[in-house]
DNA sequence: CGCAGTTGCTAAAAGGATTTAGCAGATGAT
DNA sequence: ATCATCTGCTAAATCCTTTTAGCAACTGCG
């Protein structure tokens, strides 16, 4: 067995050629003058050897690795994280790249480090993930770096990809409106009197003047608002349990995201009303948990994957495009809305 | 600006050595003659130019990178991925390494393609991690390759890190025997006459085999073993309520994971039984979900990122550890148990 | 025929580190 | 005084590509 990895000078020893024309041959040169013959000559032989190119020493002249960094705040504590990986090393797959993952936990002198590391990589582009879109402060980074941002927005990186919150806040009214839920609609999880002055995030804000505006436009309001800072189920349980105990006069619950609608569903379960004939039910986020609810949650789908994709499509593309660019939240309707008309 | 990177002769001649001695210092050689005025200079230099050695070119002369290549078949689908991504991440940050992630989708033909893409890149190392625990096959692998299976196990790769679901499988049935649960217990998820010939991954062979050797030895058993073959919420749900329709003499329930539990309480609350004071439950994998249930659900956590640290570390040790590293399941104590007194 | 331009290819440099082999001077032993 | 050894350091080779510069032979044109 010949141990010794196979270098492109064997592979040009083998085609009878110079290592120069080998080169340019496999790395598919156009105006390169070579001979169909050569081509042929130079394929086969790296094709008989196995050939693999040694991306350190091409990494090296050229300083391109055909990887990619992903830096994110936080992998760990969402599950969102997931469709947005996923969908990154979808793409970079089939761009034939690679992607180096990175952890930060949102410490700026982790944020370094991370960058150091991947910079001594030499890779090709920086993909900046937050977990919960925010305002991203990244340290600074040779001009030449291509960089997108991932649910998130930067100052200095103006190519961001984001979920269209702001028309999936819109969709959400229409789809209540068109249901025929023009009153007694309570919203769970934010409330503007409560919260004024109080920045969330950057995509929070936007499903929120989303659902806003067309109820404006359609000259709804909601009969209450409820406001809780983090969206996690024990608060969706405790907002819904108060209103009923309180007997709000509530006929259908907008919940600002999956978690608080499922502990809506707890509070409601518990006070014997059924989903959706007595109280219909909507939501954001297609969490994982949306479809294993009981009914099923009808919710807007944070599109995850698709701006995973599309990030790097950006990254990559010839041409930067410097501006945001919003993927569509897809409504995935199940039986806690769509069943209305049965009740 | 001085836009060219700083290589290690500009150190060396900055501190008026050579280049070799200017590497060796850098590189903390053991045995070098080179004085302490030397090592002083030099580090001096490396500090004021701000000097990081080129990787690609480094990696081409070493055949080491620093870099592990994390290759799993399913990032996507699964949230355990998160559990063994952090700790891996972490670990890999530690031992100052970074991570390629790759995945496979379980296809060889992809994962022949992610292990040449690591390897192009001279990875120092391989984790293969499977999201359930199965026998893998791994293809072909330059024989000095270090690899670990992680939640997998593999013929040819002796090195894997693994949940102790065989311990966690006797602790759940400890802690019923401890809370007075000796009759009336149903198991969720699993018959082993229905499921008879059939082989279920490697790990929950385990926490089967714990729950039925534990049981023998407190002489305990079952009054009903429900089977299905994928554990999700609707399949919980289908069989809890199928045994409360029928009326079968239930007083607890070891469900097999988390969520066949939460179908479990779907059931049981549409029934109007309540958790624990007429059902108590118990469950596996503590699941983000877990902690959202109400009453909290009691569970076996899946060390997720203790095994990725693990991983890591026995990737990097200096010895080879060939053989099953187990991680103990932590017991997580909520109310679907620990208030049985209370009843 | 002389000259310019094409065609088909190659020698050698460059990229930035590590590592081998070895040199000059000092020290110690005989 | 001679030889061996140690000390502190360096020149040059090496890892494997890509790329620049250019060579020799041929074609076409006036």
């Amino acid at each position: 067995m010949g141990k010794k990895r196979v270098t492109l000078a064997d592979v040009a020893r083998l085609a009878g050629l110079s290592q120069t024309a080998a080169s340019m041959i496999l790395t598919g040169r156009p105006d390169t003058r070579l001979s169909a013959e050569a081509h042929a000559r130079v394929h086969a032989a790296a094709a008989e050897l196995g050939y693999r190119p040694n991306l350190a020493a091409r990494a090296l002249r050229t300083d391109k690795t055909r990887t990619i960094a992903f830096i994110s705040d936080v992998v760990a504590t969402t599950r969102f994280a997931n469709g947005l990986i996923r969908g990154t090393l979808a793409a970079a797959d089939e761009a034939g790249h690679v992607v180096l993952l990175l952890e930060t936990g949102g410490e700026p002198a982790r944020e370094v480090q991370a960058i150091e590391a991947a910079l001594d990589r030499q890779v090709d582009g920086f993909i900046f993930a937050a977990m919960r879109a925010r305002e991203v402060f990244v340290p600074a980074l040779p001009a030449a770096s291509r960089v997108v941002m991932l649910n998130a927005t930067s100052r200095q990186h103006p190519v961001s990809v984001l979920p269209d919150e702001f028309e999936a806040g819109r969709a959400a009214i229409r789809l209540l409106d068109s249901a025929g839920i023009r009153d007694g609609l309570a919203l769970i999880g934010h409330n503007p009197v409560v919260e004024q002055g109080y920045f969330r995030s950057e995509t929070v804000s936007r499903r929120l003047a989303g659902i806003r505006a067309e109820m404006e436009r359609l000259n709804m309001a909601f009969v209450v608002e409820e406001s809780c800072w983090n969206w996690e189920a024990t608060h969706g349980y405790e907002l819904v349990k108060g209103l009923l105990d309180r007997r709000a006069p509530i006929k259908a619950l907008l919940c600002l995201n999956d978690r608080l609608a499922f502990g809506a569903y707890q509070a409601l379960g518990e006070a014997g009303l059924k989903i959706p004939a007595d109280i219909p039910v909507i939501s954001f986020d297609n969490d994982e948990l949306a479809a294993d609810l009981r009914p099923g949650l009808t919710t807007f789908a944070l599109p995850h994957e698709r701006m995973g994709q599309e990030a790097v499509r950006l990254l990559l593309a010839p041409e930067i495009e410097p501006f945001e660019h919003l993927i569509p939240m897809t409504q995935v309707l199940r039986e806690s809305l769509s069943n209305i008309g049965d009740g």
